[in-house]
RNA sequence: GCGCGCUUAGCUCAGUGGAAGAGCACUUCCUUCACACGGAAGGGGUCGCAGGUUCAAGUCCUGCAGCGCGCACCA
C-alpha cells in the first residue's frame, strides 16, 4: 500500500518534476489551454469530455467599408459561428486563399459588429470552403485553432472571457460581467435589433466539459507548465498486436502451465530479472534463474517479439494511435490540494500572498455575507501581518507596489472577483510574455477600484518574472491605456536605427525608466533569466524564496507507479527484484490517463518497461449503459451491497459475468448469483462434515465407485479448463467452469450419488435384492457391513479429495469463504509441510491429474460416458414421472431392463436419485401395453403404473420421441452421405457423426419397437 | 470524418469452424435427512439483414442496418 501524498512518494515525484526540468523536457510557457471555469484551473486535454450537443448556428453580417471607410449596405460577409459571445474578441476574418467567392477580400478590412472595431480579412488554408459560408471569424484568445491562426497572421490576442466564464471589461459595456451564455443571449438580441443577423441554423456539435466539474471548458490563454513526454518511440514500439501472428494462446494442451505467454528478455533492462508470473510459491530469490523461468523465457515460434502484451489485443491500436499522436502535457493545475511544483521565486510576498488568498477564499465560503472588498482586506491583512510583504504593499486605495509572479497576481485577482484587473499577454514571440495591462469599466464591486484608474507596469525581467508597479491614477475614457499594438509599434521603432521620439520605457515606466527595448531584448535573448530568479529544485534555495503555487496533475505522480512504490530512486532489493512486474490490471478508459504514461516513464526513469502484461478489465455501467458516477448517484455502494452479501458474492457474482474487455452492467442479480453460491459452497461443506469420519482419508482403487470415477474425471476436466482460463486471462470463463463443475457436477449429480453409499445403510431386504443382480462381486451378506464401512470411507476420501481441489481453486475468487471452509473443514492440517498450514494462499494450485494418478485408480475415460448415460437415464425416468403426474414425494417402484448386467452400487445409485420406492432389475421383463418406458444404450426403464396407464398420452410422448430421433438422424446422414464431407472432414469428426447416427438409430429403432407393442 | 466494439431465449449476456448455452424470469411438482439463498422436470432461438469462403459458419471474409464507445482544430 502506498499513498501517492507520503512524503516519500512526493519526494519522487518532485525529484522526477526536477530531472525532467534539467533534461528541458518541462517548460513553462504561454499557451491555449482546457480552461476549467468552475474549478479555475487548466486541465490536460485527456480531462476534456467531448459531449454531442444540439446548438445553433448564428449567421452573422460583417460589413465591409471602402477604403475610405465609407459603409455600403451591400457590401459585407456573412460568418457563421456556434459562439457568438466571442465575437467581442474577434481580430479577424478568415477564408481560404483558394476560395474565388472571398479571394479578393483578403487584405481588406471588415466592421466587427457591436465593437465597431476594423478587422484584418486573411486567407487560411484552415478555413474549410464545404462549411457554413465559407467564411470566419477569428477570435484567437478564445479558440485553440483561431489560436493558432493568431500566431500565423500575428492577430492580437483579445480576452473578453475571464478565467471565471464571465465577459472581461475588453468585452465592452453591457457585456463585462454577464456570463458567457448570458452574453450570448444579449449579443444574439443585439445582433437581431441591428439587422445584422442573417440566419440561425439547428447544428448538432460537439462541446467539450470537464471530467472534473462537468461544465463546459474554456479554451484560455494562460501561463502553465508543460511537459514534453519522455521515451516515446520505445513506449510506442515495446507493444504490438499480435493479430498478424497468428492466434494466441493456440497452446491448448491439457497440461498447459499457468504461463504459456513467453517473457522474452527486454534489451537494455536493468538487470534486474524477470520474474515470471506463476501462481506457485517460488523458492528462487532474484538472480536465481529458475528452471520455471528457463522454460518460460523460450518464445515460440508464432509469438510476437514485443515485450509487452495487452489482453484483449484490441486496445493497442488506440494505445499507438495516441502515442503517435501526442501533444506536450499541461501538468500545472490551479488547485489547493497536491503535489506542489518544486520550482522558486526569489520576488518574496507573492507566494504568501497567493495562498493566503485561497485561504480566505475558503473561509469566505463560510461567512455568508461577506463581500470581496472584505475578504480581500482580510486577505491583504493577512499578508501584512505576516510580515512577507514587508513594506512593500501600501495601502489600495491610494496605490500600492507588489513584486509579484504575473500569473499567480492574476489568477489571485480572478479568484478574489477582482476580474476588472485582468493581466493578459500581448504578443508572441520576443514579447510574448509582456504585460497587457486592461481596465475595466464596467461596474466592479469595488468601488474605490473601479474609479481608478490607471495602471503602469514596468517590465523589468524576462521570461517569468515582474516586476509591476500599479498607481492609482485617473481614468482616461475607460480605454486601456496601450495595447499590443502599439506595443508591437514601438518595439519595432526602438529595433530600428532611429529611436522614437517617445522610448518605450517612458510609455511603459514612470521611474525608474530602467526598461528598454533593447535591454528587453537582451533578457529574452542573451540571458537565463530563469537562473536568476528561478530554481527548479526539491529543497527550497533558502530564505526569500517562494514556491510555485501551482500543483500538479494527479497523474504525475501516478504514472511513477511501478518503481515509486518499490524506493525509487534508491535502488532497493524490492526494486532489484520485482522490477519490471509482470501484470498490470487496470481500466481501458485509463490508457492514456495512466498505463501510456507509465510505460513512458518506466523506460525513461528504468530503462525498461514498467510490466509485461496489461489486462484490461471492462467497465462497470449502470443498467442503462452509463458509467458509474457520483453525480448520477447511480454507483451502487459496495459496501452496502457487502453488507448484503458478502464481499464474496459481490466479487464472485462481479467476475463471473465480465468476459475479456467487455463492459458489464451493473445487475444486482449477480451479487445474488454470488450470494447464492457461497451458500451452496458452504452447505456442500457442511454436508461433507456432517458424514463424519477421518479428513482426508487415503483413497483406496479398487473401492472407487463409477460415480467416484466420473466426478474425479470431471474434476480433472475442470482443472484443465480453468488453467487454460487464466492463462489467457479469461477469468469469467474460469468461474463459470467452476460454477457448472461444482453446482451441476458435484452438488447436483455426485453428492446425490455418494449418498447411495453414505446415506443408506444396508437392509436385509435390500441385500435380497442385490443377490437378484447379477455383479461379477457382488457382496455376500456377511461382508457386507465390513466392505459399507470400507467403501463409506473410500466415498469421503472422495469427497474431500474433490472439495479440497475446489476450495483452493475458488479461492482467487471467494478468498473469504474459501479460507474458512479450508480450516473449518480441517484441510490446513492435512498438507505436507510449508504447503498447508496456516493459510489456504499457501496451499499448493491445483494441476491436471497426471498419467500415473489416472493410471493409479483406473480412471478410463470410458467412466464419463457410462456415468453420463446412467444419469441420463435417470434424468429420463424423473420425466417419466413428471409426465405421469406422479408427485415428486410419492414413492414408486421402477423396472429396470439392463442391456448388460449392472453393478449393484449403480443399481442403487439409480434407485436413490429416481426416488424409487423399488428398483426391480429383470433383463427379461415383459412390460405391459402402454406402460411409459425409457429407451437408453444401458437398457430399458418402466414405470408401471397400476391404473394409470394412459396408452393415448405414452403414445404421444413415444411419437415426440421418435420424432426428435429422426431428425436427428436425418442430420448425420445428410451429413455423412456426403462424399465431400467423408472425405474431406478430419478422422476424429467423421467418427464422432458415425457414432451419433448409430445411437440415434439406436434409440430409434427401441422406440420403435416400444410403439408397436403399445399398438399391439 | 477516422478507429474500435456490440447485435444469440422475455431480460442480462457467455460461446475458441465440427450437436444452440448460462443466470434471472416463466410453467408444474417437491420443505426426502447439506442447501427453499434449495431440489426435480419443462417451455422458450430463422444466432440483426444480404452475400461470400468452407465438406461444415453463431464463429472466418465483404457489404448493409441499428446501438454504444473512443479519437478528431468543420467555426
Amino acid at each position: 500500500e502506498r499513498f501517492t501524498m507520503d512524503p516519500a512518494y512526493s519526494r519522487c515525484v518532485q525529484k522526477v518534476f526536477v530531472e525532467l526540468y534539467k533534461k528541458g523536457l518541462i517548460y513553462r510557457g504561454k499557451r491555449m489551454v482546457n480552461w476549467d471555469p468552475a474549478a479555475r484551473t487548466a486541465l490536460s486535454d485527456e480531462e476534456v469530455e467531448m459531449v454531442e450537443e444540439d446548438s445553433f448556428l448564428w449567421f452573422i453580417k460583417y460589413p465591409i467599408p471602402d477604403e475610405a471607410g465609407q459603409l455600403d449596405p451591400k457590401a459585407f460577409v456573412v460568418v457563421a459561428t456556434t459562439r457568438p459571445e466571442t465575437m467581442l474578441g474577434d481580430e479577424a476574418v478568415a477564408v481560404n486563399p483558394g476560395d474565388d467567392r472571398y479571394r479578393h477580400l483578403i487584405g481588406r478590412k471588415a466592421l466587427l459588429p457591436i465593437r465597431d472595431k476594423q478587422i484584418p480579412i486573411i486567407g487560411d488554408k484552415l478555413v474549410d470552403r464545404e462549411f457554413g459560408t465559407g467564411c470566419v471569424k477569428v477570435t484567437p484568445a478564445h479558440d485553440v485553432a483561431d489560436y493558432d491562426m493568431g500566431i500565423r497572421h500575428r492577430l492580437p490576442f483579445t480576452v473578453v472571457i475571464g478565467p471565471d466564464g464571465k465577459m472581461t471589461g475588453e468585452a465592452g459595456e453591457g457585456y463585462a460581467g454577464l456570463d458567457r451564455l448570458e452574453a450570448r443571449k444579449a449579443i444574439v438580441e443585439k445582433l437581431k435589433a441591428d439587422q445584422l443577423l442573417v440566419s440561425i441554423s439547428e447544428h448538432r456539435h460537439n462541446v467539450g466539459y470537464s471530467q472534473r466539474s462537468h461544465v463546459p471548458i474554456e479554451p484560455y490563454l494562460s501561463e502553465q507548465w508543460f511537459l514534453r513526454y519522455p521515451s516515446v518511440d520505445r513506449a510506442a514500439e515495446c507493444v504490438q498486436s499480435t493479430e498478424a501472428e497468428g492466434a494466441p494462446g493456440s497452446d491448448k494442451s491439457p497440461g498447459a502451465t499457468l504461463t504459456p505467454r513467453p517473457i522474452p528478455d527486454t534489451q537494455g533492462a536493468t538487470g534486474a530479472q524477470a520474474l515470471v508470473p506463476s501462481l506457485h510459491v517460488s523458492e528462487g530469490l532474484a538472480g536465481q534463474a529458475t528452471p520455471t523461468a528457463a522454460e518460460s523465457v523460450a518464445p515460440s515460434a508464432s509469438e510476437s517479439n514485443a515485450p509487452m502484451r495487452f489482453y484483449p489485443d484490441r486496445w493497442v491500436k488506440t494505445y499507438t494511435h495516441w502515442m503517435t499522436n501526442l501533444k506536450d502535457w499541461c501538468i500545472s493545475r490551479q488547485l489547493w490540494w497536491g503535489h506542489r511544483v518544486p520550482v522558486w521565486y526569489n520576488q518574496p510576498g507573492w507566494g504568501a500572498l497567493e495562498r493566503t488568498i485561497q485561504l480566505v477564499r475558503l473561509r469566505g465560503d463560510e461567512l455568508p455575507g461577506t463581500n470581496a472588498r472584505e475578504l480581500r482586506r482580510a486577505a491583504w491583512d493577512l499578508v501584512t501581518r505576516s510580515g512577507l510583504l514587508g513594506q512593500r504593499y501600501k495601502n489600495l486605495d491610494t496605490g500600492w507596489e507588489i513584486y509579484v509572479n504575473r500569473r499567480s497576481l492574476e489568477h489571485a485577482f480572478a479568484n478574489e472577483g477582482l476580474a476588472n484587473i485582468r493581466l493578459v499577454p500581448a504578443l508572441p514571440s520576443l514579447l510574448q510574455n509582456a504585460i497587457h495591462v486592461a481596465t475595466e469599466p464596467h461596474v466592479p464591486p469595488i468601488p474605490q477600484v473601479t474609479q481608478v484608474h490607471k495602471f503602469l507596469a514596468a517590465l523589468e525581467l524576462g521570461q517569468t518574472q515582474y516586476r509591476v508597479k500599479f498607481t492609482v491614477k485617473e481614468l482616461r475614457d475607460g480605454r486601456k491605456l496601450y495595447d499590443h499594438q502599439a506595443l508591437e509599434a514601438k518595439r519595432s521603432e526602438a529595433d530600428g536605427k532611429s529611436p522614437g521620439t517617445q522610448p518605450l520605457a517612458e510609455q511603459l515606466v514612470t521611474r525608474p525608466a530602467s526598461a528598454s527595448v533593447s535591454k528587453l531584448s537582451q533578457i529574452a535573448g542573451d540571458v537565463n533569466t530563469d537562473e536568476m530568479f528561478t530554481r527548479c529544485q526539491v529543497e527550497s534555495p533558502g530564505q526569500g524564496w517562494q514556491q510555485d503555487p501551482d500543483v500538479l496533475d494527479t497523474w504525475f505522480s501516478s504514472w511513477l507507479w511501478p518503481f515509486a512504490t518499490m524506493g525509487w530512486p534508491e535502488q532497493t532489493d524490492t526494486l532489484k527484484k520485482f522490477y519490471p512486474t509482470t501484470d498490470l490490471v487496470t481500466g481501458p478508459d485509463i490508457i492514456f490517463f495512466w498505463v501510456a504514461r507509465m510505460i513512458m516513464a518506466g523506460y525513461e526513469f528504468m530503462g525498461d518497461l514498467p510490466f509485461r502484461n496489461v489486462y484490461f478489465t471492462g467497465i462497470i455501467r449502470d443498467k442503462l449503459g452509463r458509467k458509474m458516477s457520483k453525480s448520477l448517484g447511480n454507483s451502487p455502494d459496495p459496501l452496502e451491497l457487502i453488507a448484503k452479501y458478502g464481499a464474496d458474492a459481490l466479487r464472485f457474482g462481479t467476475m463471473r459475468s465480465a468476459p475479456l474487455g467487455q463492459d458489464v452492467l451493473f445487475d444486482e442479480k449477480d451479487v445474488e448469483l454470488g450470494r447464492n453460491f457461497c451458500n451452496k459452497l458452504w452447505n456442500a461443506c457442511r454436508f461433507r462434515q456432517m458424514q463424519g469420519g477421518e479428513v482426508q482419508g487415503e483413497i483406496e482403487p479398487r473401492l472407487l465407485t463409477s460415480d467416484d470415477k466420473w466426478i474425479l474425471l470431471k474434476l480433472d476436466q475442470a482443472i484443465r479448463e480453468i488453467t487454460t482460463a487464466f492463462a489467457e486471462y479469461r477469468f469469467n470463463e474460469a468461474t463459470q467452469t467452476l460454477y457448472r463443475f461444482f453446482w451441476s457436477e458435484y452438488c447436483d449429480w455426485y453428492v446425490e450419488a455418494s449418498k447411495a453409499v453414505l446415506a443408506r445403510p444396508v437392509g436385509p431386504s435390500e441385500l435380497e435384492e442385490r443377490e437378484s443382480v447379477k455383479a461379477e462381486d457382488a457382496p455376500t451378506p456377511q461382508r457386507s457391513d465390513a466392505l459399507t464401512a470400507e467403501r463409506r470411507a473410500n466415498t469421503l476420501a472422495v469427497l474431500d479429495f474433490v472439495l479440497s481441489h475446489t476450495l483452493r481453486l475458488f479461492h482467487p475468487f471467494l478468498p473469504f469463504i474459501t479460507e474458512e471452509l479450508w480450516h473449518g473443514m480441517g484441510y490446513h492440517d492435512d498438507m505436507p509441510a510449508g504447503q498447508g498450514g496456516e493459510t489456504i494462499m499457501f496451499a499448493p494450485w491445483p494441476k491436471p491429474l497426471d498419467e500415473d494418478f489416472l493410471g493409479h485408480y483406473g480412471l478410463d475415460a470410458c467412466y464419463v460416458d457410462m456415468v453420463n448415460a446412467k444419469y441420463d437415464l435417470v434424468t429420463q425416468g424423473r420425466n417419466l414421472r413428471r409426465e405421469g403426474n406422479i408427485a415428486a414425494n410419492k414413492k414408486v417402484k421402477f423396472v429396470f431392463k439392463p442391456a448388460n448386467p449392472v453393478m449393484p452400487h449403480d443399481a442403487e445409485v439409480l434407485k436413490l436419485l429416481l426416488n424409487a420406492e423399488a428398483l426391480e432389475i429383470d433383463p427379461k421383463y415383459d412390460a405391459k401395453k402402454g406402460t411409459p418406458t425409457v429407451h437408453s444404450n444401458l437398457g430399458e426403464l418402466y414405470l408401471p403404473m397400476e391404473g394409470l396407464i394412459d396408452v393415448a398420452a405414452e403414445k404421444a410422448r413415444l411419437t415426440k420421441e421418435l420424432e426428435r430421433a429422426e431428425s436427428e438422424i436425418a442430420k448425420a446422414e445428410q451429413k455423412l452421405n456426403n462424399p465431400n464431407f467423408t472425405s474431406k472432414a478430419p478422422p476424429h469428426v467423421l467418427q464422432q457423426h458415425q457414432q451419433r447416427l448409430a445411437e440415434w438409430q439406436a434409440k430409434r429403432d427401441r422406440i420403435k419397437k416400444a410403439l408397436e407393442a403399445l399398438r399391439g
